[in-house]
DNA sequence: CTGTTAGCGCATTCAA
DNA sequence: TTGAATGCGCTAACAG
């Protein structure tokens, strides 16, 4: 860098301020400045940078891959993420270790190696959101906790998701809903998206005067299958699922093409907060509501550099729908002309 | 840190030396350092430690997740790296950008913000590979480009994989093999595991002198489906699948399903370079060669960490084979007694 | 075995 | 609008 000043007949500061641009500088020397760079073939260095602005420009995504793999609409999430925060002038890295213990975490702010952190897989009473916030180390959520908890979140919006999805339904004619949910651990647990949709469920179901029956099953195709069995068995069997879970799903179909049920003119099944990704590409083609996790990663980043900014800065927090999208398996139901249960 | 100094009665720099461990210290100071370093709640910069000594101690994980989200068997492979660089006192950090381009890389290196690279996805011609090179970043691959190219790398072993698995459906019987590999165009661009796949599945079948048949699909259930349509519909179908695609797989059983093929009665499924998570939890359970993903990249680290320690050290490449798992989806071939197509 | 010292590459405060 | 000087927190010679 100081070779770059030398070159263009400057001081080393002046190279610095225009690479921050927190200072005005004239037009002719900044460009004596940029083209001496350019011809250096100079590069800032980030680490030096960080040290002396103590700011890394670095913010991490935490995962937790424990169970189900990382979905598409994870994915979407964290393309979206680095997108907004390369917009952002910032780096986005995905950590996975086990990043939930009070050392662990301890351990990255002390590192000094990222400047904050956005939590994903969130529960209602996550024990990371105390630590995060005892050590002060700057973060968002991906979902949120308990909702007395005044926190920095963006999040899906179950209830109005819900009742798109089941108003879609009665629309069309089917009064006996059942609801596939993530594996009863996972509900146990706490997690945010398996609770509040399982409320919105039922609660939509309730005001639109719908039979709700639900099950729980984990993120694989084997529970999937079993998971629908005593839905199928029933002497009066749902009209409809809805499904929360695409790990489950190639095993739902599956049962139900074993039985022979054919979709949708036996049964309706849509998909609820999944990817376009994965609805579109199974068969039939699944109408669903899609998670906008593009949208919610921007926000979430937007709104993570600027409590790193202006820690003091109001909050604001948001909740998107996911959007109906209507494709091959959902049908109006037709009241048992030619059902045929075998 | 010049406090824990004081604070033990030594010098500042006997103090980074108890950190660094890069030289004896006594017993007795070691120890008061490390309880004053306990008392004041000291936690070494990584920022600073890294501008001084040229290390960050950070390594890359380079994802490209275009197609199919991460599978099983790539976040497999992202723990164990991730365990492996924690036991060498390393961060392990995931990057989805558009980590391809000149510049992209350019910019990496430049940042400083990494000591190396783990390039997965590799394809056979790989334009990541001269750029690395050229701008001296050290890097080690999972996977291998062309074979002529001296480079660290780790790899399946898709020969032997391929022969045992041959060998183990030929023992069971089975003289007509269908291979299920990714799609054409992965393959046509030179994706390692496609390309060498393809190759050894030929030459196995070939040596065992057996019927190999092949197709292509993309990564989700609805192309399975279609890409074994042509397998079942031949006049004479095969016996056995061996499919490399995991994205896929939901869509060839349920087209099995539909054609009511029992597995294994009918035909026999068997998974390649798979994840257990994956084999285990489909219906019914596959018999798999499962990838050893752990265990490649617990060498991946290793191998790259050395490089960076020591550029001039021989390079140490692995390749290991897939372990051949049998679960329910196979069985001996019976001569047509009750086969039945429908 | 331990202390002294000079940077690492840049941001930023003070002067000019 | 620019320059000079100080320091971020730690490492790694060089000296004892």
């Amino acid at each position: 860098m100081k070779d770059v000043a030398q070159r263009a007949g400057v001081s080393l500061s002046t190279v610095s301020y225009v690479l921050s641009g927190s200072r005005p500088i004239s037009g002719p020397t900044r460009a004596r400045i940029l083209s001496a760079m350019d011809e250096l073939n100079f590069h800032p260095n980030a680490v030096a940078r960080a040290l002396a602005s103590k700011r890394t420009k670095v913010l991490a995504l935490l995962l937790s891959p424990q169970e189900r793999g990382l979905g598409h609409s994870e994915l979407e999430f964290v393309r979206g993420a680095t997108e907004a925060a390369r917009n952002r002038d910032h780096h986005l890295v995905l950590l996975t270790a086990g990043m939930d213990s009070e050392a662990d975490l301890s351990y990255l702010k002390h590192q000094g190696l990222v400047d904050g952190l956005i939590l994903m897989e969130v529960r209602l009473d996550d024990p990371r959101i105390p630590l995060l916030q005892k050590l002060g180390l700057p973060f968002t959520m991906l979902g949120r906790s308990a909702p007395t908890l005044v926190l920095p979140f963006v999040d899906i919006d179950f209830d109005t998701t819900y009742q798109t999805l089941l108003e879609y339904l009665v629309g069309l004619g089917h009064r006996r809903i059942a609801f596939v949910n993530q594996s009863r651990e996972v509900w146990a647990s706490g997690y945010g998206p398996a609770v509040r949709a399982q409320q919105a469920f039922e609660h939509s179901a309730g005001a639109l005067g719908v039979t709700a029956l639900s099950v729980f099953s984990s993120s694989t195709p084997r529970d999937g299958w079993e998971a629908c069995q005593p839905l199928l068995d029933a002497s009066e069997p749902p009209t409809a699922l809805v499904v929360m879970n695409d790990g489950a799903l190639p095993g739902i179909l599956l049962a139900l093409s074993a039985r022979c049920l054919r979709i949708p003119e036996d049964i309706s099944v849509v998909s609820a907060c999944s990817s376009s990704l994965v609805s579109e590409t199974l068969l039939p083609a699944l109408t669903s509501a899609d998670a906008p996790s593009r949208e919610l990663a921007r926000l979430a980043v937007e709104n993570l550099i600027q409590s790193i900014e202006d820690p003091e800065a109001a909050l604001q927090n948001v909740l998107l729908p996911c959007q109906l999208i209507i494709r091959a398996s959902s049908a109006s139901f037709r009241t048992e002309p030619e059902r045929k249960n075998i």
